[in-house]
DNA sequence: GTCTATAATTCGATAGAC
DNA sequence: GTCTATCGAATTATAGAC
C-alpha cells in the first residue's frame, strides 16, 4: 500500500481540522467553538473531527500545541533584552492565532489555563532565567514579565482597547521594554 | 398596598439572583454560567431569573454593573500615585468578584468586553488624566496602565501563575508601582 | 410572586452503511 | 476514509396554573 493510497488525503484533512479549530478557538474561546462549526470551516463532516481527535478536549489539546520560538538571548546586550523580547512577542502573537486561542480559552477553561502556565514557565523561564541577578527571584521575575506581556495581549488583541490596539510595534516596544527590563534585571 | 406587601420579598430575590450570577460569571465566564445553576445557587426557580431579568444577556448586564471607586488623587504626592493605585486595585479586585466576572466573560463575550472598555476609560481616565504631562498622550497612558493592571489580574486571579498569585499586596505594589508611575508621568 | 411543564435549539458523541 | 442518521443531554426561553 503506497503513501498516496493510505495517508495523503487524511493528513490534509487532519491539518484542515486543526487550522479551522485554531481559528474558532481564537475567535470565541473554548465553549463557543463548536465541533460542527470547525468541521464546516474545514469543509468536512463533524463526525470526522471525532474520528481524528476523539473528543473536543483532545482536539483543543492538539490545536493548542505551541512554541514561542524565543531567540537565544545570551548573545544580545543586556540593555536591549526588553526590546528584543517585546518585539518578538508582538510578531509571534500576530503571526499565529494559537496564542489568542490560548488566551481566550484560558479565561474559562482549566486545561487551556494549564497549557498557558506550561508555556510561560517552560519556554520563557529557561531563556530569561540566566539573565536574572538573584536565582531565588527568578520565578517571580518571569511571572511579572509574563503579566505585562499577557496584559498587553489582552488589551490589544482581546479587549481591543483602542489606544493600545492602534500603537505601532515600535511604540509598544518603546513603552514596554523598560518595564520588562526592570522586572528582569533590577537591583 | 404597602412596601412590605409588594416589593420586599421580590427585592431579596432580585439581590440573591444578582449575587449568584456574579459568582457564576466570575467562576466560569459568560457561556459556562447557566441560568439554571444561578437559580439553584439563589435557591429559586430558573423561571424567576427570566421573570426578573428577561434574558441571560440582560442578567449579565445587570450583574456586570461596577464602580472601581477610585479615590481622588489630587491630594496625594505624585510620586506615590502608582502605589496608591495598585493597592486600591488589589483590594477592589479581591473584595468584589464582579471584576473577575468581567475579565473572564470579556475574553469571549463582546458585551462584557465593551463593559470592560467603558469602565477603564470612563472611570480610570478622569482620575488619572490630570496627572499626565501631555494631554495628547492621555489615552495611551491610561491604556498602558490598564494593560499592566489587567495583566496582573489575569495572571494572579484567572490563570493563577503561582509566583505572582502568592505575592503579598506589599510585594505586588513594590514591583508594579514604578511601572504605573512611568506609564503615567514619564517625560 | 412562584413554580410546573415544555417548546425549540443546540451541543458532543456514537452507530453503522458505503 | 467519509458520511448519514440519530441519540441523549443540556441550554435559553415561554406559556400558563396556582
Amino acid at each position: 500500500m503506497t503513501d498516496t493510497a493510505r495517508g495523503r488525503r487524511s493528513d490534509a484533512t487532519r491539518a484542515a481540522i486543526l487550522s479551522a479549530a485554531r481559528e474558532r478557538f481564537a475567535a470565541g474561546g473554548y465553549e463557543r467553538a463548536t465541533i460542527r462549526a470547525i468541521a464546516a470551516d474545514a469543509g468536512i463532516d463533524p463526525a470526522m473531527v471525532m474520528r481524528y481527535y476523539g473528543s473536543k478536549e483532545r482536539l483543543f489539546a492538539a490545536a493548542a500545541e505551541f512554541d514561542l520560538r524565543l531567540p537565544d538571548l545570551s548573545g544580545v546586550p543586556v540593555e536591549t533584552v526588553g526590546q528584543v523580547l517585546v518585539r518578538h512577542m508582538l510578531e509571534r502573537w500576530e503571526s499565529d492565532e494559537t496564542l489568542t486561542a490560548l488566551l481566550r480559552a484560558g479565561a474559562t477553561n482549566e486545561a487551556a489555563a494549564e497549557r498557558m502556565r506550561e508555556i510561560f514557565s517552560a519556554q520563557v523561564g529557561p531563556v530569561l532565567a540566566p539573565l536574572c541577578p538573584d536565582p531565588a527571584q527568578v520565578p517571580v521575575r518571569i511571572a511579572l514579565v509574563s503579566s505585562q506581556v499577557l496584559g498587553l495581549a489582552l488589551a490589544r488583541y482581546v479587549l481591543r482597547l483602542a489606544p493600545i490596539a492602534q500603537l505601532s510595534h515600535d511604540e509598544v516596544v518603546a513603552w514596554l521594554a523598560p518595564t520588562i527590563q526592570r522586572y528582569l534585571l533590577d537591583r
